[in-house]
DNA sequence: CGTTTGGTTGAAATGTGTCAAACTTTGTGG
DNA sequence: CCACAAAGTTTGACACATTTCAACCAAACG
């Protein structure tokens, strides 16, 4: 049985799927960063997840017909395309496959928990610290980044829509980390400075990300 | 092949899971509500979601080693437990029941999406209206709601976890939405007067919930 | 090199949190 | 069935984190 993937380039700012739609294939990111959001009926934008390389971030399509919210690119992306038929029809025949599938739906799952609790209950410093302890981990995961830093191509704005507060107050915070000495951030580059304390301010246990023992090694 | 269902009773505020176990086997709630949450390491409690009448609410556990929050009851409760393995058997023998509970756990997923939402990017008016027509719709759609009024077995400080807002607040924006005249709420029983009204102030569209269609009435 | 996008700053407004006390309802044991 | 305790709700005063608005600055880009 082929697989057969569809590679397709997009710039930055596009938008992949759209809240709504009804897809009849998903797609793996192979470049690049992109988010799933949602806006608000007064306008507001709530980023729910960042999507780095490796992650299918619509494999939930694959079972739910309508698409509850949208997915962007944050920078210019190269996507793999496959239709939901030939991978439904992998999964009956492989019941180990799918529950691989499954399980990474179920990783994803765990991640929008947290994030609720993130935006919940705490504060916007430990937010942000939050966030940044998240990318940190998942991208060594994937071997994107080196000890402690890593490219980091996410506007404050984002930010802002991602832990749930204004741009203006991401400013602020992003400072406070740096007077700090956990951060430092410059030209979309993020270097942690003070891996424990950036944990701890960001209350992180990287527990919910769910990663097999050979990607633990930042956590 | 036998599936095993072990029915227990639990009273009210009785942890089922905790963090960190490593359960080999899931439950539906068979009777009472429940939830989901996590404690921040500061000790603040957000809830993650409310559990009803016929959800598996751990089911991730299933593919997931260890779990990432915590399940308790916020009243008595009957649940039924099931081990995994059974579980899983069956699932390998029979794909479309693997797939259907993967839709299950993928609705969760999207419920959780709705929830990162509501806690990040609406204020504690909209917020709590929301909560209340998720729950109706939820509780129509398992015939525990008739017309526009339930059981809500729900504190004022459940809600502030909820919503993450604080207890005081809670009850403050309760008294704002029976002055809007869109609730009413004594004894444990919730009576929304005007459906239109308050899913207008929640921001509130069932897609989320991706209900089958018998299921849609009061959406 | 001008234009756009993103970052930074200050001042004022505000939604929400905190604290502490009083009140009400519910549950329980005598 | 009353009395008491416990749990949940309500209130007021005040503190404060965060938002909003508006302007300015810096960097990226064609």
């Amino acid at each position: 049985m082929r697989l057969p993937i569809q590679a397709v380039d997009l710039r930055t700012d596009q938008d992949v799927i759209r809240e709504g739609d009804r897809p009849s294939r998903c797609f793996a990111v192979l470049e690049g960063f992109a988010c799933s959001f949602k806006i608000t009926g007064v306008g507001k934008r709530q980023i729910l997840g960042f999507h780095i390389p490796g992650d299918m971030p619509d494999l939930q399509s694959l079972h739910l017909e309508v698409l509850d919210c949208s997915i962007g690119t944050l920078t210019p992306c190269k996507l793999g395309f496959i239709q939901h038929e030939p991978i439904r029809e992998l999964c009956e025949a492989y019941p180990r496959l799918a529950a691989a599938f499954w399980r990474e739906t179920l990783i994803d799952a765990s991640i929008f928990r947290e994030w609720v609790t993130n935006v919940g209950r705490r504060d916007a410093y430990s937010r942000i610290a939050h966030v940044m302890c998240e990318l940190l981990v998942r991208l060594r995961a994937v071997g994107l980044a080196e000890d402690h830093q890593f490219e980091l191509p996410i506007t404050q704005s984002e930010f802002a829509d991602a832990t749930g507060i204004s741009t203006v107050h991401v400013n602020r915070t992003l400072q406070e980390l740096r007077g700090d000495g956990l951060i430092q951030l410059k030209r979309e580059k993020l270097t942690i400075l003070d891996w424990d304390r950036l944990k701890e301010a960001g209350d992180f246990d990287a527990t919910y990300l769910h990663l097999k023992r050979q990607d633990q090694a930042a956590a």
